[in-house]
DNA sequence: ACGAGGTCCTGCGAGC
DNA sequence: TGCTCGCAGGACCTCG
């Protein structure tokens, strides 16, 4: 679940904690969301390094040691990173897949119940030519209608599945696609070469716009995701076309849709405000 | 270049 | 109550 704003949102939360600590005790529950790294090569790094960044790439975590290394986490479906304190819930411990304190009592927390997530822990180089084939970040000061036009240039695939296709634009999945669709009044299975400028600029205002609603709202809680600091988020209450097939339209009235024609995923639209021929 | 479909997982609600 | 089925925020792959 967690898009960009959700990922946003934790990283911001957990910054302040982590930057400048060490991380004491790293254990690891469920090794499956390791991908080519080994658990001993992951725990030594945890173990012996001072974390000296924290931030957002894309849908990532990227947690940067004080060696070139990375741990990058992909929070994929159900995947969260939280800081807790106490006696772990029964929750905790029943998805908990790594942890280790940050002392006074606390520890970070990565739980994902379905485990698609995944743990990498990547050098400089491994890690630039991972990023660079991943595309430009929607709310950066360079990113701009010129050069989101050029990132949707020579596919014909529904502009829905090219808006969350990470290699063009990163940070959007199906909540936030299915929202800047629907704002920006276009229909999602139009084909991405059908767009006209005008529509592609009301698209790049929609999706700036809603990513940056959802990280004021600290994000989407559908079921499992959770702030930081283990909160739920609060966007659910303010998405206007996502789980809400079957009720009507906020702007006209018209009964919502919902399609798994695109990609197979749940979209749902407004027929009248989308224009698009039933 | 494209669409379709499978894969990695667990949980949940619907339907019987 | 208990079962089976399909679906759920993502991203990767193969096949035709």
């Amino acid at each position: 679940m967690p898009e960009l704003p959700e990922v946003e949102t934790i990283v911001r939360d957990l910054a302040p904690s982590l930057v400048g600590r060490s991380l004491k005790n790293p254990r690891l529950f469920k090794r499956n969301v390791l991908r080519e790294v080994t658990p001993r090569r992951l725990l030594g790094a945890l173990r012996n390094h001072k974390i000296v960044d924290l931030h957002r790439r894309a849908k990532h975590i990227v947690m940067l040691l004080d060696s070139d290394l990375r741990i990058v986490i992909q929070l994929r479906m159900s995947g969260t990173l939280l800081l807790a304190r106490g006696k772990p819930d029964q929750d905790e411990q029943r998805y908990r897949v790594l942890q280790a304190e940050i002392g006074r009592g606390t520890r970070l927390v990565y739980r994902d119940v379905r485990r698609l997530g995944t743990i990498n822990l990547l050098d400089e180089k491994a890690w630039n030519a991972y990023t660079e084939r991943l595309g430009p970040e929607p709310l950066s000061e360079e990113f701009d209608p010129d050069q989101f036009s050029k990132r949707l240039r020579g596919t014909k695939v529904a502009i829905k599945k090219a808006l969350m296709d990470q290699r063009r634009v990163v940070g959007v999945g199906n909540i936030y696609a299915n929202e800047a669709l629907y704002r920006a009044r276009i229909d999602p299975s139009l084909r991405t070469d059908k767009l006209n400028r005008s529509a592609k600029h009301r698209l790049y205002e929609e999706v700036r716009a809603v990513l940056n609603e959802a990280i004021d709202a600290r994000g989407t809680t559908l079921k499992d995701y959770r702030t930081g600091t283990g909160e739920r988020g609060s966007f659910q209450g303010i998405l206007q076309v996502y789980g809400r097939g079957g009720e009507p339209c906020l702007a006209c009235g018209s009964t919502l849709a919902t399609t798994h024609a695109i990609d197979g995923r749940a979209t749902t639209f407004c027929w009248r405000c989308q224009g698009i021929k039933r």
